[in-house]
DNA sequence: CTGTTAGCGCATTCAG
DNA sequence: CTGAATGCGCTAACAG
């Protein structure tokens, strides 16, 4: 015998298929005590509800959301940021009673999942281009986060602004300095940018915090030389430590370092103090995100602080609330003894 | 005009709809030409394939696979160990095109998600133990890692032994012992085990470590007295200080100390270093997992690496392969600068 | 090689 | 309050 289906559970009790149906659906639909005894029953049967996806087809909705990370499921769960907006949108989700569906954003098709999941909550441009394409012209709702698609709600933080605020919090007249930022061409190793073509990524978060670094120095008077802006095509330990070596061995070595995150900020902070540079007396440094281990690391860094846990639940939020809107949220830049 | 189905482009293009399904599953049952014709037509009207809903409900797979965690998402997510497993599942997944619903041990109730997976690969034994009665009778494959359900496969290291031998490899005749264990008994802070029953969630990991430690320490003449056996309820920061500290302001303090995993060595060591102990000389310690921070830290860290990205692999693999047998991967002790 | 048919398990009419 | 009928979109026989 295998698993009990509505129709054969009806036909044990003896009612018809809506009858039971609608004991589980519809509670208003039938009286409570024929309700508590097909419940009941059902239970001593070993049914335990409508089959998922049979409902799912029938009603077209699943109760999945899809997030979609801007990189592998590898990279992503690596990495300290993108692991706390999951947090946070799991927590929110697991409220709604829905489920999480992780996608990797170097797959190169959402056929596969579409129709199982209710939408999705896009987390930074993927880095397969095509899924954007897909995206636009998907039938179910989409959400972005830290980019935007035409037409669709987002979740962000005004960028610009923030790295414009982190650069004013640090920089001085006279410094040199060097941008340490993310993925802002198209190389898969660090390297200064050069004369390579920016490359703009659907608006990425990148090159609003690069503008905001430019407003500030500008405002400065201070100029960045292409050799001192370096593209890391990710952030992790090895790429910033490359970048580090190699901007903080020219001489005279740059005064103060923006980091497109904090982990780049955390790394190159290591290789300054390796070379023997004091901080903040030699050289200044901040960072982007906020993350927890820079409060355990000595000197604390000076960043931007984005609460992605916050940002992950305001995501998952503003899916399920089918508002159309671009939502901006707050962020916090913190001092430490970086700058 | 709503998304085309099957059955309104079959008549469309003035075919069967079995025709247009072949086209999409079954080349060989068509003419190249016609197929290619199909496939053409199709990509013209906006049809991308069958609905793959639909497709799930009438073949009942759906491939997608659930991970059920051990605690919540957030917590998981942010557990060094749990994210390289998770790395390794993704992967291999990704090979096989198959998709990754990650899922709390905390929630309740499997009927939510049952219906859309293949199966569960259910990693570490879930907190909430009305799930492992859920999985007992589940329908569907079930694999476990690092625990055992009867009757299903499994993936896990030989801990007893594991343990053991990390024991060995630290201990010296006359030292005293403290245990930082993980989960031994139901409380949810860190406390001296004493005399609380040691909570058997079903023949958890940590218990096999602890029968590893005694059969080292016994072999070696000493003893652990039940107060310097510890419970954290978590493997993390915080409640990995509270016990280090009360165990190591103990006098005389203990002169090693096996920890159930390497987040709770680490702590313990910063501890320790921090109450003036030197490492090794006044006190060795020894971890379990094998996670790149002990790689960085300084004194580097003894520690059995269990190498849980490919553990991750193994898992997917095996929950592919259809294979029924209990599988035990292999680790390595590796010793560091702390014994 | 192609078309017809009968469900997969369910929710929703609509008539009683 | 109940039961029969219809179809969600598709696939696997089977028949041609």
């Amino acid at each position: 015998m295998s698993k009990p289906t509505l129709k054969s559970v009806a036909k044990a009790l003896g009612v018809s298929t809506a009858t039971i149906s609608n004991a589980f659906n519809r509670p208003d639909q039938l009286s409570v005590a024929l309700r508590e005894k097909i419940l009941s029953s059902c239970a001593e049967l070993g049914y335990d509800g409508p089959n998922k996806a049979a409902q799912s087809l029938r009603k077209g909705s699943s109760g999945i959301v899809a997030v979609i990370l801007s990189d592998s499921l590898e990279y992503m769960v690596s990495d300290p940021v993108a692991s706390q907006f999951l947090q946070g949108v799991a927590r929110e989700l697991e409220r709604q009673s829905k489920h999480l569906l992780l996608y990797s954003g170097s797959a190169d098709n959402l056929d596969s999942i579409t129709d199982f999941v209710d939408g999705f909550i896009c987390y930074g441009a993927p880095r397969n281009l095509k899924l954007i394409e897909q995206l636009k012209r998907c039938p179910k709702r989409v959400l972005t986060v830290d980019f935007d698609l035409p037409g669709r709600p987002s979740v962000n933080i005004d960028n610009e602004q923030a790295a414009y605020d982190s650069a004013m919090a640090v920089l001085k007249p006279g410094d040199k300095v060097a941008v340490l930022g993310l993925r802002l061409i198209d190389a898969a190793d660090s390297r200064t940018v050069g004369t390579a073509p920016l490359w703009d990524n659907q608006s990425s978060v990148s090159h609003r915090r690069l503008d905001g670094y430019q407003r500030a120095m500008q405002q400065l008077g201070l100029t960045l030389s292409n050799e001192l802006l370096w593209h890391l095509p990710e952030s992790n330990q090895a790429c910033a430590e490359t970048a580090a070596k190699a901007v903080l061995s020219q001489s005279p070595a740059p005064t103060v370092l923006l980091c497109m995150s904090d982990l780049i900020a955390l790394s190159a902070m290591r290789v300054a103090l390796a070379l023997g540079l004091r901080i903040p007396e030699q050289l200044r440094v901040v960072g982007f995100d906020g993350i927890e281990e820079t409060l355990r690391y000595h000197p604390t860094l000076s960043s931007v602080w984005q609460f992605s846990d916050q940002k992950g639940e305001a995501a998952a939020r503003a899916f399920q609330s089918g508002q159309d809107d671009n939502q901006l949220l707050s962020y916090e830049l913190r001092l430490g003894e970086s700058s």
